[in-house]
RNA sequence: GAGCCCAUAGCUCAGUAGGUAGAGCAUCUGACUUUUAAUCAGAGGGUCGCAGGUUCGAUUCCUGCUGGGCUCACCA
């Protein structure tokens, strides 16, 4: 508690109440300041302390804050009967009023109703923001401590639990009244009545009390006539006064767009995507241990490089003021993983947001997740069994079997996968003769007639690998680990020994969808410095998306890193595959758009 | 970046072949002590996304803008 505050139940009224200052702040400009001064006569007035009123120069309103209330209705400002607009008054209630600075306040009358609770709680002595309660049970707890007992072995027990949870539903019946809570762990009944809390304690709870508001309850469990279990409240107090509404119970919260910008709202009321992320987390923490099993080592690289490298993308800029020199955030962590290979850590990996700067879709986030780890001493093939071992091992945690549904079709990511190379994937969903995929001639000509923006000097792997995007890609249901990409678009790969324009490389596609890249890891630093320069003429000939020189790293692998495999898995993607969510925005809590009108 | 679609009460949605709008839930008043979208009676609540244009009159028609969704392009 901080000092000098009283506790909440000795406090006289809210004026001590830290949650109670910020809020008046949020209404009373501070002296002096004006910001919102414009809109001081019409934001809402009901129960401003009057020193407050005098300190911040909120006008007095006439007449005790609730008294001429009622009579007030129907003479709103703006909308008199006799159709004149008046002036807004000091007292003004406009919920809606556009204020002459522009400024909107959306206060509406339920707004307003409910700040009035707050207020008529304070009369009665009490906070609407106490923080004076421990809580002892979780509802999940309650309903394992009556497990399958009967209504009458219940009673006999007496299990007396407390709970505290946001009110996500209110059955009112004059004299008693249920509500819904919800905790962290799921929901539970409680019925509160008259006879068992008091009469002063029951009105005040009914007067004053308002779904969505948080509140905690004590109690025996019972079962009612319907067959719910419900804690009988005997005590119960409000812990949060909320003053926005929540969406209705029925339909809930539906709009696309409130969903994902006002997430809490959505997490409040439509319980499947609390689940989402749980899941997600889940997920996370199971991966994590199954590399921390296998002895990888969990670090953290820099989000903010001076070169953005280990991937082909566009980087955000950012700065830096006192080193006086712009950064870029990461477009992935691999070349700083590398570096950790040549220091020694034989077994790592990163589990943590690249940033990219390109288009937002229903795949693809600015800031995502992202999962890379590397393994000295091993291959892209050893790596092959590791995702399957991770992924089948995931699913069967998750679901309990290796079967997963995923917008309708079935994926079994039991192993063994399904091994197919670039060029055999063309052969086979593109209808080519595979022995033509090594004519540069023929590429060339496949690619325009797919009308493929085909540059004079593009190599002939990049054009098989825009060919296999095109009509082989998202039609490989998989799990499939697609093998035998061009050296020419894996600047970071290893070469295959006996092919050496082929990387030994996979990547894994599920349901036409890139879920995971990996490859044998390039350690020949003469080798990797003359991919960089390849890039680099790339990038002079307008590819924005080419690799960046880092002499640093080069410089770490002329100092040695063991031969190595290393992988990325894009953890929003596989979330979205085992959550069986359409758009990458069901599995980021807070996915980037625009900012609001 | 392009195309198509959407924006009406706090929420979910109707609607106006151009004459400033309705329902359910929520809110308020009253009744109701085991309900399950509780019920019953009554009441209030809207610059119909924003800005122009056409018109006697626009929430409705037209244009632009803003925000969102889907598809395509780029990417993971």
């Amino acid at each position: 508690m901080p000092a000098g505050a009283v506790p909440a139940q000795e406090q006289g009224d809210g004026d001590e109440d830290p949650a109670f200052e910020a809020l008046r702040a949020r209404d009373a400009p501070a002296r002096g300041e004006g910001r919102r001064g414009a809109q001081v006569e019409e934001g809402y007035r009901l129960g401003v302390p009057d020193p407050l009123v005098r300190a911040r120069a909120v006008p007095a309103c006439e007449g005790p804050p609730d008294g001429p209330r009622d009579g007030e209705r129907g003479r709103r400002p703006g909308r008199r009967p006799d159709g004149i607009h008046p002036e807004v008054s000091p007292c003004g209630r406009s919920g809606r009023g556009q204020g002459r600075s522009g400024v909107t306040e959306d206060w509406n009358e339920l707004i307003r109703e409910r700040i009035r609770k707050a207020d008529e709680i304070r009369r009665n002595g009490g906070t609407p923001y106490p923080n004076d309660r421990k809580v002892g049970w979780t509802t999940e707890m309650a309903r394992r401590a009556a497990g399958d007992k009967s209504p009458e072995e219940l009673s006999r027990e007496e299990i007396r639990v407390d709970i505290a949870g946001r009110i996500v539903a209110s059955r009112n019946f004059g004299k008693a009244a249920f509500v819904v809570l919800a905790d962290r762990t799921g929901r539970l009944q409680a019925y509160i009545r008259k006879d068992k809390v008091g009469d002063r304690e029951y009105d005040l709870f009914l007067k004053t009390t308002d779904v969505g508001d948080i509140v905690w309850v004590e109690g025996p469990l019972f079962i009612t006539r319907t067959g719910e279990l419900t804690v009988q409240a005997d005590r119960y107090r409000l812990l949060t006064k909320a003053i926005r509404p929540l969406p209705e119970k029925w339909h809930g919260l539906v709009d696309v767009e409130t969903r994902y910008r006002q997430r809490y709202v959505d997490l409040i009321v439509n319980e499947k995507v609390k689940e989402v992320f749980r899941r997600r987390a889940r997920i996370i923490a199971w991966i994590r241990s199954f590399l921390t099993e296998r002895d990888f080592l969990e670090v953290e690289t820099p989000m903010m490089q001076p070169v953005a490298g280990g991937a082909a993308a566009k980087p955000f800029v950012t700065r830096h003021n006192a080193l006086g020199m712009d950064l870029f955030l990461r477009i992935a962590p691999e070349l700083y993983l590398k570096r950790l290979l040549v220091g020694g850590f034989e077994r790592v990996f990163e589990i943590n947001r690249n940033f990219r700067n390109e288009g937002i879709s229903t795949q693809h986030n600015p800031e995502f997740t992202m999962l890379e780890f590397y393994q000295a001493y091993a291959t892209h093939e050893d790596l092959m069994k590791l995702t399957e071992e991770m992924l089948s091992g995931l699913a069967l945690t998750l679901f309990g079997t290796t079967v997963v549904t995923v917008q309708g079709e079935t994926i079994d990511f039991a192993p063994p996968w399904e091994r197919i190379t670039v060029a055999g994937a063309v052969a086979r969903y593109g209808g080519v003769p595979e022995e033509r995929l090594s004519d540069p001639e023929f590429l060339r000509k496949t690619a325009e007639g797919l009308g493929l923006p085909v540059k004079g000097d593009a190599a002939p792997g990049r054009l098989l690998v825009d060919i296999f995007e095109e009509v082989a890609e998202r039609r490989i249901e998989g799990p499939a680990f697609v093998t035998e990409y061009p050296v020419e678009v894996s600047p970071l790969s290893r070469r295959n020994d006996a092919r050496p324009g082929i990387a030994d490389r996979f990547e894994l596609i599920v349901l036409g969808r890139e879920i995971a890249n990996a490859f044998s890891e390039l350690n020949d630093p003469l080798d990797q410095r003359r991919r960089f320069e390849e890039q680099l003429r790339l990038r002079e000939r307008g590819d924005e998306e080419a690799h960046y020189m880092d002499e640093d790293f080069l410089r770490a692998l002329e100092h040695g890193m063991p031969p190595a495999a290393g992988e990325g898995i894009g953890i929003d993607r596989l979330v979205m595959l085992f959550t069986d969510s359409p758009s990458i925005r069901d599995v980021i809590l807070f996915p980037q758009l625009r900012k609001e009108g």
